[in-house]
DNA sequence: CCGGATGTTCACCT
DNA sequence: GAGGTGAACATCCG
């Protein structure tokens, strides 16, 4: 999440210009039944209206009529909205504009920018570029992605939305919340809580003192507060350093790696899927 | 050479 | 229904 709202930002500088082409490079990027001509039909001659990010998803909302739609309706210019495009990262995903990345360098991400692993780029008063770039192929755009399905950004969420995201029931569904699931699996959760990813979750759950197994509803009101302000905390201070990487504990996360706090060797375990690093001597 | 890695989705279990 | 597991995606790195 932290990268994308580098991307986001980067890719603000297109903001309000005039899309002159779409490429699409491999057509794998596009989400489901979605084929390169909608991609290009649907965006050129149409600008975006904003680059936003609700956790790991980056939007641009377009407006203006497309080129092409004008041609064939006849219709005059901009009078309504356009599609909202929707990207996903991946691991490995990231945005590039006029050949510049968002960051340095990324996590597991090759060292440099290789143009054959750009799987789109869309071109803005022939000028400009923004392109997507992806060596691993799970990055993905979308139209109109279901914005319901995300939970509240986790940084910005409120310790009472951080509260239900961890014990409350899921819209639409009814009956009784259910709170059995690990705590890590809850906040990891894209439809409960948008944007913490797997490093961030053992980083803040570190910090937070809380162990990553922890049923999510068997926290009690203090922890919950304590877990809301490291979840921000931590939100900040890692966008400020640089991404999701720069923890205290990415340089234990490895076969003998100590806690930093308390020097009690890490325990490696598997919780809500994914590889977990976590210290037994403060973490309950 | 092998295993595992910032993620998501889906099929298939219990 | 809830929750867990493993596969798939493709490439790089230790």
């Amino acid at each position: 999440m932290l990268e994308v709202e580098y991307y986001r930002r980067l890719a603000s500088e297109v903001v309000g210009l005039t899309i002159t082409g779409v490429s699409v490079d491999d057509p794998h990027a596009l989400a489901g039944p979605l084929r390169p001509s909608d991609l290009i039909r649907a965006l050129e001659g149409r600008s975006f209206t904003t680059a936003r990010r609700t956790g790991k998803v980056l939007f641009f909302d377009s407006s203006g009529d497309s080129a092409t739609n004008e041609r064939e309706r006849g219709a005059p210019a901009s009078r309504g909205s356009g599609p909202t495009l929707a990207m996903r990262f991946g691991m490995t995903g990231s945005v590039i504009v006029d050949g510049h990345p968002a960051l340095d360098r990324l996590l597991y991400a090759p060292a440099h920018v290789d143009p054959k692993w750009i799987v789109l780029s869309i071109e803005f008063d022939d000028t400009f570029t923004l392109a997507l770039h992806d060596p691993r192929r799970m990055a993905r755009v979308a139209f109109n992605l279901d914005e319901e399905r995300l939970g509240p950004d986790a940084a910005t969420v409120s310790a009472a939305a951080l509260r239900s995201a961890l014990t409350g029931r899921l819209p639409p569904r009814r009956g009784p919340a259910t709170s059995g699931a690990a705590l890590k699996a809850r906040m990891l959760d894209q439809s409960r809580l948008a944007g913490i990813g797997n490093l961030l979750a053992d980083e803040i759950l570190w910090r937070a003192s809380l162990a990553p197994d922890r049923p999510a509803g068997s926290l009690a009101d203090h922890e919950i507060r304590r877990l809301h302000r490291h979840l921000r905390a931590t939100v900040a201070e890692l966008l400020e350093r640089g991404g999701s990487h720069t923890g205290n504990l990415m340089g234990e996360r490895r076969r003998g790696g100590r806690c930093p706090l308390d020097g009690t060797e890490l325990l490696r375990s598997t919780v809500g899927g994914r590889t977990t690093w976590w210290c037994p001597g403060h973490q309950h």
